[in-house]
DNA sequence: CATATTGTAGAATGACCATTCATCTTTTAG
DNA sequence: CTAAAAGATGAATGGTCATTCTACAATATG
């Protein structure tokens, strides 16, 4: 018995740093992949940069194109779980539109190599890797479209938005976000905050160019 | 004499042919690649849905790459001109923010296959082809949000917009171009206008959502 | 018409790289 | 300590192209 015990308690370790190989793989994987896009990084690099063999990279993933879907996929969830927690926790469709761009823009902030292989690919998606994994991205992006598109229809209910198509508004809405984060992306150091202008995409969203005396309650 | 002159309108003829099949490629290329990217595109298909044999592609083009850089270049040094075009022939700030809307709207309609290489690669083109490339790519396009970020700064200057970062709303007014043109171009069968949803995108981005009162001066 | 020149063809070459596998190393367990 | 089992290794394999090259056709020239 204390041996079974014993075996188990070891297993565990064992299952405790497969996960952590397995991660470290990704991590590295992430940042070539952030580098040099999917088809111009090889398992060897992958392999080096884990400090792995290649053989080795390929016990803990089936092939280069699995890397990288466990890679996407995981953070295209998490993405969304935060936006749909952060839409739950305000009232008001403002506050919750405000809390969709806050959620987002610092998840980019957080996950900088991530979002270059991301933002790169929400467009161009389906040519890069099967369809298959190329759709269920897609569908975490028009669920995204849709949580806002949401928000817009009930802001539009009571009053406090004007009476816009709410879809092509969401998708326009995310457009502005992605492209700030891109540029933020490709040409930031470290130094401006991405965050910081979510206070500016909000009030421009909400209150729009023209100088009309903007109402904006706060 | 008169020989000189024949040759010569011969080698007119032989010239314009030339260029004609170059054409012909390109456009078969564009068509290609719209499909399956530029990895996924093989010198063989390109060959033959130009009909030609590879060898004789590699007659007119020195690479792959070449091909692809002579088609991207070109459209997009042609949207940029146009755009410069639409905002010399319009006068107040508001109706030359309109007329970018249309112009950009209506190129991505009359250039649906080009466009999707060309949304897929905005933002994430540096690792697919050689940066020199990229950075003329990349530079069209800052150009692009320069040219609107002026109309801004003119705007605010004249009173008929409110006061905000030129650059940053300039930059945001593309993501809401680019994401529209996009998802129109993976959804749409020739059925919706995409040039009617610049009007909506026109209202929202000078009016905004909030529902105050707007004064739309169109 | 003959031959020189220019254009076309598509098979052969060579580089690259994902994946596999025979071998070596470490861990487990009796 | 020792024999299995499990893990790690990186050279070898095989497939896929971009590009080149040699042979073939069309066209120009005298």
């Amino acid at each position: 018995m204390t041996m079974k015990i014993a075996t188990d308690q070891r297993s565990q370790r064992k299952q405790r740093e497969y996960e952590a190989r397995r991660e470290e793989i990704l991590i590295a994987a992430e940042r070539k992949f952030a580098q040099n896009g999917f088809f111009k990084t090889s398992m060897a690099e992958i392999a080096e940069a884990a400090q792995f063999a290649m053989g080795t990279v390929y016990r803990f993933f089936k092939s280069k194109e699995e890397i990288y879907i466990s890679l996407v996929e995981a953070k295209v969830e998490e993405l969304l779980r935060l936006l749909e927690d952060a839409t739950h926790s305000h009232v008001s469709p403002q506050e919750k539109l405000r809390a969709v761009i806050q959620v987002k823009l610092a998840f980019a902030d957080q996950n900088r190599a991530f979002f270059r292989i991301y933002v790169s690919e929400w467009s161009g998606f389906d040519w890069t890797v099967k369809s298959a994994f190329g759709e269920r991205v897609w569908k975490r992006y028009l669920a995204q479209i849709d949580l806002v598109a949401k928000l817009i229809k009930e802001g539009i209910k009571t009053g406090e938005f004007r009476k816009v198509n709410p879809k092509d508004t969401s998708l326009a809405f995310h457009g502005m976000l992605n492209s700030t984060i891109y540029l933020w992306i490709l040409e930031a150091g470290p130094k401006e905050s991405l965050v910081d202008k979510g206070e500016c995409l909000g009030t421009l969203l909400l209150g729009g160019l023209g100088s009309s005396t903007i109402k904006r309650s706060m």
